[in-house]
Parts: structure tokens; sequence; C-alpha cells
DNA sequence: TTAAATTCTTAATCTACATCAAGTGATTTT
DNA sequence: AAAATCACTTGATGTAGATTAAGAATTTAA
């Protein structure tokens, strides 16, 4: 993929589960104001995709698509199922990752109340350290759910206070 | 579990994972100001536990205790464990279970930013009627990320322009 | 290697929601 | 049935983060 290339657009419905081997991704909504907000990265080792989309095989309400120049490897759906029917070993493995996903996801909607942004910030870049450096700031910003102007500010405030 | 019974409390290891029968749970983390965060809910044929701290067998961050006397089943990591062996449909299961559990917290993240407090609570009113009356107000505001006078203030709100 | 596009910064103003406070009503407990 | 606790409401004031705008720095494309 190309950097900004699209791999899915909201309304598409996802075909492929997607395993980024070079490069990276994110997945991002839209809302009722135009204003982008991004789901999630992913770079060299991760998975993307929406699994809602994939799973029920509805439209995805989210869009996909290049942060850099990537690598990407598709499994379709009806590959998957089959893998999951002649591999057993295979849904214990996809049940390991879905674990992992749930975990993150938990911890990003409990650090959403319970956490500033400065703090939430602090610990992307403590679970992420390669993220921070790789990633343009807008859209870190966004994955924290705060706006650029408001991530700029914070960071040059935390800066002053050390 | 009689009301307010607590069934894990912060830095517990949780051991089993909990069926509800009858009844109503709820988990919930306190922040550093001493704030509680509700995480779930969980009524009659709902699954609720620390997914995490289940798993890795670490010190849960949340609480879970009784809304209301409830009747609730356990079952021990080992037994889940030997079931997964002994039952390989069991991971099938276990995944499906997952992926919508999954589901309902990338909507939740992805609504915490795409929508106001009013539109959540519009959400969650159409998402679970049964829990909107039957659980308390203050509650309800937690899990949407709001304080109980703000979603008194709100709903007032709503009801005066109708 | 220059133009265009994108990303980042700073400042003024604004707003959704929080906090604090105080009172009312409803439920539990005794 | 009284006391105590808990749940809900309302109003005044405060604040984290949004919005708007405009310029500077960096990256990308030609």
């Amino acid at each position: 993929m190309k950097r900004k290339q699209f791999l899915y657009q909201e309304g598409d419905v996802c075909k492929y589960t997607t395993f980024v081997n070079k490069g990276c991704l994110r997945t991002y909504a839209i809302d009722n104001n135009g204003t982008e907000h991004v789901f999630q990265f992913a770079t060299e080792g991760w998975w993307i995709g929406d699994i809602e989309s994939l799973k029920n095989q509805t439209p995805t309400m989210m869009n996909t698509d290049a942060l850099e120049d990537s690598e990407i490897i598709l499994i379709s759906k009806q590959d998957m199922d089959l893998l999951y029917q002649k591999v057993p070993k295979y849904e214990h493995f996809s049940r390991m990752i879905l674990e992992n996903a749930y975990i993150a996801h938990q911890q990003r909607i409990l650090h959403n109340v319970c956490f500033s942004a400065a703090e939430r910030y602090q610990y992307f870049v403590e679970k992420y350290p390669d993220w921070n450096v790789r990633i343009p700031q807008n859209q870190i910003a966004s994955y924290l759910g705060i706006t650029p102007e408001f991530f700029s500010k914070m960071k040059s405030q935390v800066f002053r206070e050390k």
C-alpha cells in the first residue's frame, strides 16, 4: 500500500482481516462534525481490522488507511473460517490474541475516565515508545481523544515543568 | 450475594469467572480522586469479570459488587482451562462471546469521542432499555462517563425540549 | 530545489461538563 | 414508624480541553 491509500472506507463490508508486515496503518471514525477519531494503529506484527464488520459482514463505520508505505497480508473471512475448521489450535491462538485486544480496550475505556489527557499520553509513551516517535502528533492526539492544538500545548507545559 | 457485597476488591487476583443467574452486579475502578467509574453491569444471563486479572493471575484494578441481591455461578480458572482442553467446541463458544464483548468495547471507545453525553445516553437507552429502568441513575451516569449532577441536568433538558 | 502540502505551535475566546453546596424525596434499616 | 442512609435535583461557579485563527517549521512532491 502507498501512503494515504485506503484499505476500507466507511460503508464497506470488510472481507479481509489484515496483518501488517511493514509500515503503518490506522483505523478511524468520522463524527457528525467531520472530525476524525483514530481507533487503532498497526505497525509491523500487528493485526488490524473492524472485527464487527468482518464477523457480521455488515458495513463498517470506520476507515482504514496507510500512514506510511506499507506491506500487508490479507486473509479472507472464508479462509479464516476454513482455518478454524481445519486447525483446531487456531481457535485457541485466535482467542489469545482477542483476549489481549479486549484487555487493551478495557484499559483504554477506564483510562479515558480515570486520567487526564497528560496522564494518558504518559501511559501511551511508556506502552508504545516506538509509536510515539514514528506517528505524527496529530494522529496520536486523535488516538488519545484530544485536539492536536491541545496536545501541543500539553507537551510544552509538561516540558516547562521539568 | 447480598446487595453491596463484594465479589472482588482492588488488589485481589480473580480466581473465578462469573455468570449472573439472577440480580445485578457491577465492576468499577476508583481514580486518584477517589471517584468511582463503572466499567460494566451484568444482569441475568451476563458474564462479568476482569479478564486481565483472570488470564494473567495479576491483581485486579477493579472492584466487583452487587447492586441487588444476586445469584451467581462461579467457574474457577482451572475448571475453565480444563474445559478448554476437554471440550474443543468450548474454545469456539468462548471466542464468540469474546468477539461480541470486543465489539461492544470498540463502540464504547468510539462513542466516547464521537458523541456528546446526551447522545451516549440515548444510545444506552436504546441498547439496554431494561438497565435504564432498573439501575440507579448515578450508576448509569458513571457508566456513561459523567457525574450524576450533570446526568440529572441533561435529562431534564432533554425532557424540556420535547 | 522550489512549490505545495502537511504538521506543529501559540494565543484568544468559548463550552461541555465538573465541582461544590444545599435541599428534597425515596428506601433501608432498626 | 422513626432514623438513617441513599438517590435525585437545582443553582452558582470553576476548569479541562475545544474552537478559531494565523504563522512557523517540516515534509513531500514535482
